[in-house]
DNA sequence: TTATAAATTTAGACAAGTCTAAATTTATTA
DNA sequence: TAATAAATTTAGACTTGTCTAAATTTATAA
């Protein structure tokens, strides 16, 4: 199998390929807490192993053999975080780092009746999807509140930022998966915005609402 | 916090501890499946960190800031098996490798909140006892088979050979945790002995006997 | 389109944990 | 109790993953 720091890796790259076709050496540097020298080295190895299409100088991208196990471990890291909030009580803020270490068991078994005890649950607490054994998964449509129209609405079904900070803050106002909220209005000067969710008014910054993601 | 080398050692003396006073770098070695020299090595790691008590040529101990920590790894590999095996359905002689990852995941708060879940076992699945967040456990007061007379009884309640062999044959012939068993007779010639377990007869060689533990 | 900046890679070093082979200490036994 | 065997430790080397500093390549801009 993969060592630790190869699954880290192989996760990384996958998180960034969804956004960027070629992932940087930099951008793994800073994602993952290292140098850049660091990430050629092992860049290297992923090469060797075929886990990775990787040219010097040009970026790096998952190979069909690499995705398969980043998907594994995204998986886990998303089951975990379920059992953690739906069945030991914890809140959506506090799982990331439990689940950043639960993903690298590596029995796959495991995994499997895990999923089944939960009933193969298809999003994790943050609203991203879960892979399923095979690896596939269905995302939601999922739209910044931030490109809405004033009368627009939908439901809170996913966050941009993951940071314990952002989670905080929803919670704190509410603002958590599956509510139903319309925008009611757009302050021209900041781009703020005010949100109808039950019968709360609730008021967000621009930045708020590119974070915060709703399906319609 | 402390390696996973460092973690699987402090639990390996914790256990060779149990039988006996000052553990050898030879029972290490052999126990984790490594040399001699790399033991030794360690050893004067855990000893400058003062997690062990170690003497050149002398052996080793724990010491109390030690066995606390391979106490919380214990409780931990403990709770994990439980839950493999009262949640997820695996079978006794299927958790140990699994348990033996998952008895590194940092999080206290996780262990506790596991341990709360599962209403606070006190016996893991081979009737081993589990440690509470203190560290505090009570063992039964087990008695090898083959240490009963004909006529005695008892409950089958730990095992003293923990491998996947020793437990399927046990599953296969019924000799499972919480059985009430009674010796009917003992086999001058082999020392093998018959038990009366429900309405069956079961016989069981002197080596069975010698790893099947009961509380009378 | 050449100079400069930014990104990336290479070279060489280091810590953790392991190993083999040789040296040392302790235990055993004749 | 001296000689031998067994256990343990030391010395020196190797692997993985990391780092800094220097060199190289690619990107940017005058």
């Amino acid at each position: 199998m993969n060592t630790l720091a190869e699954e880290n890796y192989l996760k990384s790259i996958y998180h960034l390929s969804l956004n960027t076709q070629n992932v940087s050496t930099n951008q793994l540097a800073a994602l993952l807490n290292t140098k850049a020298a660091s990430v050629t080295d092992m860049l290297k190895k992923l090469a060797d192993k075929q886990l990775i299409n990787y040219a010097r100088y040009q970026g790096v991208s998952l190979s069909a053999a690499g995705e398969k196990i980043a998907l594994q471990i995204v998986r886990k890291h998303r089951l975990w975080e379920y059992f953690l909030v739906e069945k030991l009580n914890f809140k959506w803020d506090e799982v990331h780092e439990m689940a950043e270490e639960m993903e690298h068991i590596s029995s796959m078994e495991l995994v499997d009746r895990l999923d089944k005890f939960m009933n193969f649950p298809k999003y994790d607490p943050h609203g991203d999807p879960i892979p399923d054994s095979d690896g596939n998964f269905k995302a939601h449509e999922l739209k910044p509140i931030a490109s809405i129209e004033v009368g627009g609405s939908g439901i809170i079904s996913g966050v941009r930022d993951h940071s314990a900070g952002f989670l905080q803050y929803l919670e704190k106002q509410q603002l958590t998966i599956g509510k139903k909220i319309k925008v009611t209005e757009i302050n021209e000067y900041d781009n703020s915005m005010i949100l109808q969710a039950d019968d709360k008014k609730i008021h967000i910054s621009r930045e708020v609402a590119n974070n915060l993601l709703i399906v319609i």
